[in-house]
DNA sequence: CAGTGGTCTAGACCACGCC
DNA sequence: GCGTGGTCTAGACCACTGA
């Protein structure tokens, strides 16, 4: 998608990086135009092409260089400084932030999150049924009590240590369950996603206690060890829910890092 | 800012609520009108006169009607649909949201969370003062070692038992320094919004451990108890450094709920 | 098919920050 | 003063949905 031309035909001036050098848009791309622009521009900067600090070139210009108009050009740009990737200031021009926010961990997974930090993330399967929803699970899901509803419990290891217990229901004709031998390889967000079922919005509360005897052998911490607490229900942007979990996490080896955004 | 016209001249199609007859925009205003829209459009859902499921006009016809452009209605509709009060769907329409997301308690304190609900937040000020940075502060801060920074440790009560331990640094710069009996009846967030600080990101972690006998002691709780942990570093628009804090709440009286929104 | 939101254009004026 | 982003207009065509 991105293209690099070593060398601009024209040096700007001095500290601008000049994008409208490196950014290619394709008309005939069913992808919109301002997510064309996003995207490269975003791929400047976690390149380091756009260092931070470093000015963009302003929206009339690069609208201009690009063949576009304006307000798409301020669309693609807007899309970086809702991400928190860029700065904007009346009178002054649009800046690559310095101190970068490290991108939020918004409604991933934790085999994601294990994946990327190489963690060799592994599932122990325990209960993999449907089964009639009762009352509790019946409101968590938004379903009539007595629904079927899949229910999941896994223990997640990194690095053949466990480090959490997961218990989840899902509304049983959301996707075709797999079997055991699928779960133990993929994690539960990356199904539902590969089934096309798309996460939009979620509601998280994190908190602590003691573990009971069970769960300590269960995760190799003693009894009363302190375990981080995550409860979690899961929507489709039509509000639908996708997936309600209660976690439970060795609190000596996991925390929850995220990044928040705008004052609502 | 919000005016209700009990009787609509003209019934509108059933179960499809015309916010034209309630929506005022004020060309005179500073507020732009997209905000104008916005915020009464919310406040109706809000007040309930928007129910979950209500279909909004769409957004030629509220155009038309408000006397306004179309992309001006549509940014107004949108800052909804981002806020995820609303859903959007191509050939459909624009409705309420029918499982609202808990308002995310993005970049608050814990002092507004306690004082919303009515829970008397009360203060104990253990440290008031200015001080040169070591090297971990001055990292957390951005800032070069041995500046003088605020240095803040409290004890948040909560109907009169304690509920959390605080300890911040802020630049010293930031904000005329408080007494220590403003602090103990505003939240810091509060000082800092009062004096124009505005809050736009924070990176965040939250995690748990068992309780040292001090802390165990400051809290009312027994030694090995299991506490909830949070690191906060909070930046302006501009990516500079508001303020960091290592906080530490009771697991048994508080936990941390909050909403995510989008697959980032 | 008609209606909806999604995208895009080619301009305009204004408020703000800096010089 | 000048350049910047912030806001706004009055149209346009398209893709998708549902009847």
């Amino acid at each position: 998608m991105r293209v690099t031309t070593p060398n601009s035909p024209r040096p700007s001036s001095p500290g601008i990086w000049d994008p409208g050098a490196e950014i290619l848009v394709d008309h005939s791309s069913p992808m919109p135009l301002y997510f064309q622009i996003a995207t490269q521009l975003e791929s400047a900067i976690d390149s380091g092409a756009l260092a931070p600090g470093a000015r963009l070139d302003n929206e009339v210009h690069l609208a201009g260089r690009l063949g576009l108009s304006r307000p798409t050009v301020r669309q693609a740009i807007q899309m970086l400084a809702d991400k928190g990737l860029v700065v904007r200031k009346r009178g002054v021009g649009t800046q690559v932030v310095h101190n970068r926010v490290k991108r939020g961990v918004e409604l991933t997974s934790l085999f994601d999150d294990l994946s990327a930090l190489d963690q060799r993330p592994g599932t122990r399967v325990l209960v993999n049924v449907v089964e009639p929803a009762g009352a509790a699970v019946a409101r968590a899901l938004d379903v009539a009590e007595r629904t079927e509803v899949w229910r999941l419990e896994r223990v997640r290891l990194a690095r053949s240590e466990p480090i959490a217990r997961m218990c989840n229901y899902l509304p049983a004709d959301l996707i075709p369950l797999p079997g055991d031998e699928v779960l133990e390889t993929r994690g539960l967000y990356q199904l539902l996603r590969g089934a096309g079922v798309r996460m939009h919005a979620a509601r998280q509360s994190i908190g602590a206690r003691a573990a009971s005897r069970a769960e300590a052998e269960l995760l190799g911490e003693s009894e009363g060890a302190p375990l981080l607490t995550m409860e979690r229900t899961s929507y489709t942007a039509a509000g639908q829910v996708v997936e309600y979990g209660t976690h439970l996490y060795r609190a000596s080896r996991y925390s929850f890092d995220f990044a928040l955004r705008g004052t609502g």
